[in-house]
RNA sequence: GGCGCCAUAGCCAAGUGGUAAGGCAGAGGUCUGCAAAACCUUUAUUCCCCAGUUCAAGUCUGGGUGGCGCCUCCA
């Protein structure tokens, strides 16, 4: 597989089949729930881990909780609450919508207050090596220390601090410098340290944790692209300049999702919850609208949109049903025309590979989904055994439970379990065989109402819970 | 000021220098008691503009124009 390496700036060969790949996300700050822009995050590189573990490799994907900070401080007093008990909450919050949007957990999710033991032996490794030193309570990482300061965002370090807006400090040495340990304020909260009561930069945070869960040097390093300065850069003079090994080989960053060509953003206040907009457009449709473009690419949110992709998941999800629907009622063994279909959609498999081996272009991976589903419906159109329809299934599934597009578990409402809905659609058919079409749609609608909506086939109605 | 990205149909969006994928929306048709789904046909002589390189350019080069991002917490 190729990735675009944002370190090299050129595609570069990941992997080989087997490998073992670790890889790292920066996770959310749980003081709030997350938005829409947060997702993408999410949703592009949990699906980069499960396409690589697709494709053989044993995967190790961490992505951390920032579960101290001022924002988490804030909003505690706000609250009148903990910074332990907000973050609990929303971190709760946070799978909550993860399992909507079809990202699975990781394989470890640490907290940052759950690792403070390792972050100060880092920060201690990097002041006895003269990259940081401590200041009135605080340490500071020094950032010219690190030779290689500026290589991955491709900054120039006086550039840097000719255009400073950079808060200038008599704690800090040099204004490029950045926090490893902030001393702690009144009522903040605090551990101990060698510098005295603190709690740690944000930083820091990711360095340890990548080393205490992956190690020295780990292979994909993610995250959104306005993290690549200063934070990412920060990072790798942090575990660089603590371990004398390289971070990381592959950095992968997403692009924006805006809204009205403006970034989504909490500071700019034009954000949406990936809560409130899931309740108006549903979750698949946000995952839809993420992975039809490529990841790097920015994207704008608009409602137009969202209904768009709605639309497009409807499709996705016909299909499915119909597949069930058929294989429920047949029977009989695989022909030799339907063995050449299978042979087609194996090569829709192999189209499939190609686009997502070569930097994981998701818009084209959805785009051959979207040709197999034309020819499932075309080959659907005449009666089909059981054993082929099996097998379509189970390529379907294959393909498009990668992507995160299969239906959702559909929910019961009262009254309508499946046996009733069965005994109204026995009464429907019935009807419609006396030509009774007024007490036929009758019935329908009836349904309808309660979220159940019908379709007629050949084979009888079909019918799924909206 | 420094560094970087983007521009493809009504909308969204792919596109390895070789003759414009896919989705949504629209139009016409088939099927159907109706509805829905599905299928068929149709919707970019052209990829922001101007030059250049090439047998060949959406794709490469230079110059414009427009939009955006990072340099500050930010996915």
């Amino acid at each position: 597989m190729k990735l675009f390496n944002d370190l090299t700036g050129k595609k570069e060969e990941l992997d080989q089949k087997d490998q073992y790949v670790r890889m790292y996300a920066c996770g959310p700050t749980v003081y709030n729930y997350f938005h829409v822009g947060n997702a993408r995050c999410f949703v592009t590189f949990d699906l980069l881990r499960r396409y690589l573990e697709y494709r053989g490799n044993k995967v190790d994907f961490v992505q951390n909780f920032t579960d101290i900070d001022d924002k988490m401080i804030r909003r505690a007093a706000e609250e009148g609450t903990t910074v332990k008990e907000v973050a609990d909450r929303y971190i709760e919050e946070y799978f909550v919508d993860a399992k909507g949007l079809g990202v699975e957990p990781a394989t470890f999710h640490p907290r940052a207050t759950e690792n403070i033991d390792s972050i100060i032996s880092i920060i201690e490794t990097l002041v006895e090596k003269g990259h940081a030193y401590e200041s009135q309570g605080d340490v500071y990482y020094s950032a010219r220390s690190f030779k290689g300061y500026g290589k991955l965002s491709g900054k120039n370090i006086d550039d840097l601090e000719s255009g400073a807006r950079i808060d200038v400090s008599d704690i800090k040495k040099d204004p490029l410098d950045f926090a490893l340990w902030k001393a702690s304020k009144p009522g903040e909260p605090f551990w101990e340290s060698p510098w005295g009561k603190g709690r740690p930069g944000w930083h820091i945070e990711c360095s340890a944790m990548v080393d205490k869960y992956l190690g020295k040097t780990i292979d994909i390093h993610c995250g959104g692209v306005d993290l690549t300065f200063p934070h990412h850069e920060n990072e790798i003079a942090q575990s660089e300049g603590a371990f004398d090994v390289p971070f990381c080989r592959f950095w992968v960053h997403n692009g924006f999702i805006n809204v009205d060509n403006k970034k989504m953003s909490k500071s700019l206040g034009n954000f949406f919850t990936v809560r409130d907009a899931a309740e108006k457009y549903g979750y698949a449709a946000i995952r839809y609208f993420i992975l039809s473009a490529h990841y790097k690419s920015p994207v704008n949110f608009s409602a137009e949109i969202l209904g768009q992709a709605q639309s497009s998941v409807q499709r996705l999800y016909n299909c499915e049903e119909n597949l069930r629907f058929l294989l429920k009622n047949s029977e009989g063994v695989i022909t030799e025309e339907e063995k050449a279909f299978l042979a087609g959609l194996d090569k829709r498999r192999e189209e499939f590979v190609t686009v997502m081996d070569d930097d994981f272009n998701t818009a084209d991976g959805v785009a051959v989904l979207f040709e197999a589903v034309k020819d499932i419906n075309i080959f659907l159109q005449s009666t089909r055994s059981r054993e082929v329809l099996e097998q379509i299934l189970a390529f379907y599934e294959e393909i498009c439970g990668l992507l995160g597009f299969l239906k959702p578990e559909e929910e019961v409402k009262d009254g309508f379990d499946d046996e009733k809905i069965e005994a109204l659609l026995a009464e429907r058919a019935a009807a419609k065989k006396e030509k009774n079409y007024a007490r036929a749609d009758e019935i329908r609608s009836l349904l309808t109402e309660n979220g159940i909506v019908i379709e007629d086939t050949p084979a009888g109605a079909k019918w799924h819970r909206a």
